[in-house]
RNA sequence: GGGUGAUUAGCUCAGAUGGUUAGAGCGCCUGCCUUACAAGCAGGAGGUCACUGGUUCGAGUCCAGUAUCACCCA
């Protein structure tokens, strides 16, 4: 096999799933002598297909999942979908609406047939996505919240519910979207500004004395009033909230807060002055009638405290049937609901005649032109406000009263909250507790009931007696039709609820109903549940992650997993959300397909910061394709060198002689360690950052360069005179005589095999196909199963022995030379061929460089000759400074004394600064004594370092312009 | 109206438990097609850490307030 000269993901990603499948590496194995680690993925809607938003969503949980199943545990990633009430119904809708077919006209249960033909062609499709991305999943596994046993569950879990009296029926003002024909819940009901007006309708007193103004800015509603308000204690209502409003201003007296509330003092103060008379006035109306305008009907005038003193006319009409508010103020005194608009949009029987049958906004017209001509309407003003509307079709959702089912949340809550304040729950990152809290505390009771026929249908069922125009109103809670009473007449029936549940109600029991739930005694129930770790979008806490908590403790007694890692949505470069309708979208099959799903996936880990929006564009996008486009073409240098044979990969002792390799295995060491860290809390940024510096800055910066010439150059085999004697090594294990180049080679192989390791949770894709084709040209990096694919390769250990940190700082003060040395070439435009000398000057603690070491700094330095000398040379030299060693590189004949002297200065002042810094401190009396003793110390040795090093510097300048005037003369 | 969070380089973001002269990628400037990679290499410029106070020997980090933005809820 060869290594291509390019990745081309397009060719490699279906060959690699392939071989996944085959080996059935990501199937979940019951294995007793392993810990089980189990994530049910947040199941995406059977109709949906892949868009940037699950990148965002799976890729962590692929990370987590390969992570652990590397280290060993039985891990297990259920994948499956919801079947997404609405949003189904809709699209097979349509898909019928192209075909010329209305589904009303299939019926309920021939409309089914057809949503359940299109979830058997179409349903997968996000499935089969999922796999491009390189998911993990057990997809032998796959569920689907309408399967028969997630139904069961769905069943068992309302019937439960029920017995424990948490269920309940009534009527209910609901949010109501005409065109979806459903209730939707609160949190499904997007609130957005628009322009509109305030009309204001005169309601005169049936006794002609006078009349009342309201405004309003849904005309049409008027129809349904079944009353006037007023507040009935005007003077003190105005007088408390001009007390409040002075006291703020007090309070905000000088801040600039203060003008806005000195402003509201002034409004209510005017307001005092010119409408308290006829506030009062009003106020002597309550029990009075008025005449609503355009019908026969008089209302009464209320007293209720819900009306706004400071605002508008004082009068407020109300219509229990359609708004909140109303609706609450309607149960207060009890007043009629007459419901005007029905569950069509259209105007309702209830209407006079000549509105009947209208859309409610052809209604307000009518309305508005009827008022005028008869000379109620007093005047209409301009005014935005803010209206809810429906999340999924965006029209004006109406508040109507209808009978629904709800879930008591109260109870539910209280468990849950306990649960993570126990912390038998951990949200990641913490900072959402306070969200989830929050709305624990206020949590309102769950409307079920959705009005379509794709879903659950609810197990309820009504007594149709012959004979008897309507259904008997008491249900009997049953999951199958129950037997019919026996004083029942012939031909009498039962009638289940034409409603189904709202799809979270079979989403919140998806991490236990997808192991077997409520078959307690099912194995992968008993295995794997409760969960381990559940990832979500952080906007849907409350919708999903909150209900699961309730559920899992309610029906399992457990919390369904441990840990909640939530993530941010997506944006584009402007900082919108990511939405269908705004069409700013990445394609990301397109990304996938041009740049590959790691180069995607990549790209995605490293920015995503922890809980917060992530703004997606082309750079970063980049940032993927580059990194694997960097290890593609190392892993190419390495293969080059190792293709002429076997090389061994098992890890091999480090020698001494070789400075660069146990530095290499020091950080690598420290990569291991942070990168396992930071994959365990969930801060996958952090595991990209430390795996893109170490391989791109030190592995290929550094390491690839400095050792190239031993795999180059050196004899493969052993008759040459390069063996080296066993013994000399770091470790316990006696290394056999081998060939420095075999010896080489197999230690680049070890580094290379954990470093693809590492880098696999997050890049699978060309991590395996790199592992592959070494392993086909007979890498033997691993033993076991992980021979076959490095998605079930062992994760590096991590061994602290092998960090050494004082080896690290001498390295790095060698590499200060080098890099200092490239600053001169860079400064004094000395091109590469140019020969420099250098000659080094060791302090009391830096030991004399080997043999190897200075070979180093020639090769990767480009120097030709190095010195270790006692005096400063003479001659014109650039000099630099290193932790432990000062280098003066001989420059005569090319340096540019004036760029040099400039340079000098700027160090000198860098130096300066931290000397400031460190004496400020050092200077100071609390610091010293008060500081933790190695606090004070390491800065006092900093303080000398820095000092020390700022004499040099300051002594090559002097002698620099001593060696320039010399020179010249 | 209530709640929560954010504000660090031109852009996108890192900066555990307060303690080196605040970092990276992209972009920018300079020089390089050096036999793995121009999607690259080497070097460089660029930040009073939103603002104002406070706690502390010491604040990007903790506290309070202000401003701006975002999200959630009403």
């Amino acid at each position: 096999m060869d290594f291509p000269k390019t990745y081309d993901p397009h060719e490699v990603e279906p060959r690699i799933w392939k071989l996944w499948e085959d080996g059935g590496f990501f199937k979940g194995q019951r294995d007793e002598s392993k810990k089980p680690f189990c994530v049910v993925i947040p199941p995406p809607n059977v109709t949906g297909v892949l868009h940037i938003g699950h990148v965002l969503d799976n890729t962590p949980q692929d990370i987590i999942v390969r992570y652990k199943r590397m280290n060993g545990f039985a891990a297990l990633w259920l994948p499956g979908t919801d079947h997404a009430g609405i949003a189904t119904q809709n699209v097979v809708k349509q898909a019928l609406d192209a075909d010329g077919l209305d589904y009303r006209d299939l019926g309920r249960e021939g409309f089914l047939e057809k949503v359940w033909d299109w979830k058997e062609h179409h349903g997968s499709t996000i499935i089969r996505q999922l796999k491009r991305l390189g998911c993990s999943c057990d997809f032998s596994r796959e569920r689907f919240t309408m399967d028969e046993g997630l139904s069961n569950a769905v069943e068992k879990c309302f019937l439960t519910l029920h017995e424990r009296g948490l269920i309940y029926k009534g009527p209910y003002m609901i949010n109501w979207c005409v065109r979806c024909h459903t209730a939707l819940s609160d949190d499904e009901v997007e609130h957005v500004e628009r322009g509109g007006n305030f009309w204001y309708i005169k309601y005169p007193l049936v006794d002609g004395t006078g009349e009342a103004i309201v405004a309003t800015t849904r005309p049409e509603t008027m129809l349904g009033d079944t009353a006037i308000a007023v507040h009935p204690e005007p003077e003190k209502d105005l007088n408390r909230r001009l007390s409040e409003a002075k006291a703020k201003l007090e309070r905000v007296s000088g801040s600039k807060e203060e003008k806005e509330a000195r402003a509201d003092v002034q409004r209510l103060e005017k307001r005092i002055e010119e409408y308290l008379p006829r506030l009062k006035e009003v106020a002597t109306w309550v029990g009075r009638r008025v005449l609503l305008p355009l019908t026969v009907r008089t209302i009464p005038i209320i007293a209720d405290e819900y009306v706004k003193t400071d605002l508008g006319t004082g009068m407020l009409k109300v219509t229990p049937a359609h708004d909140p508010n109303d609706y609450e103020i309607g149960k207060r005194h009890g007043l009629d609901e007459i419901a005007v608009i029905g569950f069509t949009g259209r105007m309702t029987d209830e209407a006079p005649i000549e509105y009947r049958g209208l859309e409610r906004i052809a209604c307000r017209r009518a309305i508005e032109k009827d008022l005028d001509a008869q000379g109620f309407l007093e005047k209409k003003e301009q005014k935005t406000q803010s209206i809810g509307v429906c999340y999924r079709c965006e029209q004006i959702v109406e508040p109507l009263i209808s009978e629904q089912w709800f879930v008591r949340m109260k109870p539910l809550a209280e468990k849950a909250k306990a649960a993570v304040e126990s912390g038998d729950i951990k949200i990641i990152p913490k900072k959402f507790e306070a969200n989830y809290f929050h709305w624990m505390n206020n949590v309102r009771d769950w409307c079920i009931s959705r009005q379509l026929w794709w879903g659950h249908r609810i197990p309820a069922w009504y007594l149709q007696i012959e004979g008897e125009e309507l259904p008997r109103p008491e249900p009997k809670i049953s999951a199958k039709e129950p037997p019919l009473p026996d004083d029942a007449p012939e031909g009498s029936r039962w009638i289940q609820d034409e409603d189904v549940l709202d799809t979270w109600f079979s989403s919140w029991l998806w991490p236990f109903s997808t192991l077997g739930w409520p078959d307690e005694d099912a194995p992968d129930y008993k295995f794997w549940y409760p969960t381990t770790w559940l990832n979500s979008g952080k906007d849907i806490l409350f919708f999903w992650d909150a209900r699961m908590i309730m559920a899992g403790l309610e029906f399992t007694g457990r919390a369904p997993f441990s840990e909640l890692y939530l993530h941010g949505i997506a944006r584009d470069e402007q900082g919108r959300k990511i939405s269908k309708s705004l069409g700013n979208s990445p394609d990301v099959l397109n990304l996938i397909d041009t740049c590959g799903a790691d180069s995607l996936r990549m790209a995605i880990t490293s920015h995503i910061p922890a809980g917060e929006d992530i703004r997606l564009s082309d750079e970063v996008f980049d940032f993927g394709r580059h990194f694997c486009n960097k290890l593609w073409n190392a892993c190419r240098l390495i293969f080059t060198y190792f293709k002429e044979g076997e090389v061994s990969a098992l890890k091999p002792e480090v020698r001494t002689e070789y400075p660069e390799d146990r530095w290499i295995e020091s950080r690598l060491q420290s990569a291991i360690k942070s990168v396992s860290a930071a994959i365990e809390v969930s801060e996958f940024n952090r595991a990209a950052h430390h795996l893109h510096s170490f391989f791109w800055s030190e592995f290929c910066d550094w390491y690839l360069e400095i050792i190239k010439p031993r795999l180059a150059t050196e004899p493969r085999s052993a008759d040459g005179d390069t063996d080296v004697p066993s013994g000399n090594t770091t470790g316990m294990m006696p290394v056999p005589p081998q060939t420095v180049r075999a010896y080489t080679e197999s230690l680049v192989a070890h580094f290379l095999g954990s470093i693809l390791k590492l880098l696999h949770p997050m890049i699978p894709y060309i991590t395996e196909e790199i592992w592959q084709i070494l392993r086909a040209n007979g890498l033997n990096f691993e033993k076991g199963r992980g021979l076959l694919s490095i998605s079930v390769a062992e994760w590096p250990s991590f061994e602290e022995s092998r960090i050494d940190l004082g080896l690290e700082d001498r390295v790095e003060s060698l590499f200060d030379v080098v890099r200092g040395v490239r600053r001169v070439r860079a400064d004094m435009n000395i091109e590469r061929r140019t020969a420099l000398t250098v000659s080094l000057i060791l302090s009391e603690n830096f030991s004399a460089p080997s043999e190897r070491e200075i070979d180093i700094l020639k090769n990767v330095g480009f120097i030709d000759r190095i010195d270790i000398v006692s005096q400063e040379p003479e001659g014109l030299t650039s000099a630099l400074v290193a932790k432990g060693l000062q280098a003066f590189v001989h420059l005569s004949g090319v340096i540019d004394v004036e760029k040099e002297s400039a340079r000098l200065k700027k160090k000198l002042g860098e130096l300066e600064r931290g000397i400031d810094a460190a004496d400020k401190k050092l200077s100071n009396p609390g610091f010293v004594d008060r500081a933790p003793e190695e606090v004070v110390r390491e800065t006092k040795d900093k303080r000398d370092e820095l000092a020390r090093q700022k004499e040099q510097v300051a002594a090559f300048l002097a002698s620099l312009q001593g060696a320039e005037s010399r020179e010249r003369e």
